[in-house]
DNA sequence: GTCTATAAGACGATAGAC
DNA sequence: GTCTATCGTCTTATAGAC
């Protein structure tokens, strides 16, 4: 052995230091911006929940708008691996798939991890901000997109009607989605763990109905 | 004429001159907590956009959360009158409710009344505060419970089925209102003005196939 | 890179004049 | 009842030590 060939670093590097720590104040900042409110919510806080100072964050940040910014970017997106793990699957039935997505909603509202919280703070920080809005419509309509083939791909799979607006079907699921989980985080009771995936169901038989037989009902 | 016989007063009363500056200190701060937020909104700004000085508000209102408090109460409700007019009335088509569904929806995503913000705004108060969630629980039951009843009366006048699920289906087409309101907002593209009806439609013609034929498809 | 200490300002709320 | 003036607190952001 060369005396100057290096083991690798047991310690980290100090941009793999860096990262940690940006990565520890973004966990950081999505809890308490969650729990207070981007405007209820201090640097302070933020910095002492991640286990750091201030003046550490401004070394990472360029401040609170830029922190929620990284957090707009990061955490608006349909995760689409769980998207297609979920809807593409081919050999999945139509059952099984809506036991999934019942699943995740009833996650996304009961979770303790307050994303829904999150995602009206994102959203109203967005909606505020002109110059941020088509960043977010543009992640929404990626969401969209996503949806909307997986829905054409199963259909074709499954051997049905194949000219459907899937856009338009992508959309009232994704609403949907977002509108049940805000009612159940207000009252469990009001939306059973079952009743997205069964509207959905009713949804696209309606909808089959429809393309198939434009004139009855 | 006596002496003592006063004319109704020309000038309000103090009680009456006290109620105005309280509904225009109201609708200031709604148009101020929709468009900054409540955590960026500041009491001065509210007290300015009425017309009044923070001395004025604070006579009126306990304070910055009573403020929004009042609101939460008095802008959370679904406008019963309006929904029994759209829903409620046995003479009109199922295209006409659609129609009036698609531009309720539009108006509350387009207008510059900025009720959809202030929609979220107070959701999220509501939310962070174990006490207050109970109460906007209850008024989304109230909101459910007046819809589920519209929705059962419409199909006994129509003759349709009257075992469904009207609760359920309440639930529903609040939800998607709700998530297709934010989206549109997000942009208008996303959502046309006609999706919301259609969307509906397809659920009420699955929702009446499955009852009808439970074993199909 | 992270910490401590602090500067500069905004905020909610109150007191007292009218 | 409303206004003006002000108090004390909390905030973001920065500067300099280590």
């Amino acid at each position: 052995m060369s005396p100057d060939a290096e083991p690798p670093p047991r310690r980290l590097s100090r941009a793999e230091a860096k990262a940690r720590t940006r990565e520890r104040l973004l966990d950081a900042a999505a809890q308490v911006f969650a729990r207070r409110g981007f405007g209820g919510a201090s640097v302070d806080e933020i910095a002492e929940t991640a286990g750091y100072s201030t003046g550490a964050l401004y070394s990472n940040f360029g401040g609170k708008d830029e922190l929620f910014l990284e957090l707009l970017a990061s955490r608006t997106g349909l995760r689409q691996d769980a998207a297609a793990a979920v809807v593409g699957s081919r050999d999945k039935t139509v059952e099984q798939v809506q036991a999934e997505l019942n699943r995740i909603l009833v996650e996304a509202a009961d979770g303790d991890s307050d994303i829904a919280l999150l995602q009206a703070e994102l959203w109203l920080y967005a909606i505020r901000r002109p110059e941020l809005l088509e960043q977010l419509a543009s992640r929404f309509r990626g969401n969209r997109d996503v949806l909307s083939g997986l829905l054409a791909e199963r259909a074709q799979a499954r051997g049905q009607a194949e000219d459907l607006p899937f856009d338009d079907l992508a959309t009232v699921v994704l609403a949907l989605f977002q509108g049940l989980v805000q009612l159940r985080r207000t009252d469990p009771e009001l939306v059973r763990p079952e009743l997205y995936g069964t509207a959905l169901s009713w949804m696209f038989r309606g909808i089959n109905e429809a393309s198939s037989r434009p004139d009855e009902g």
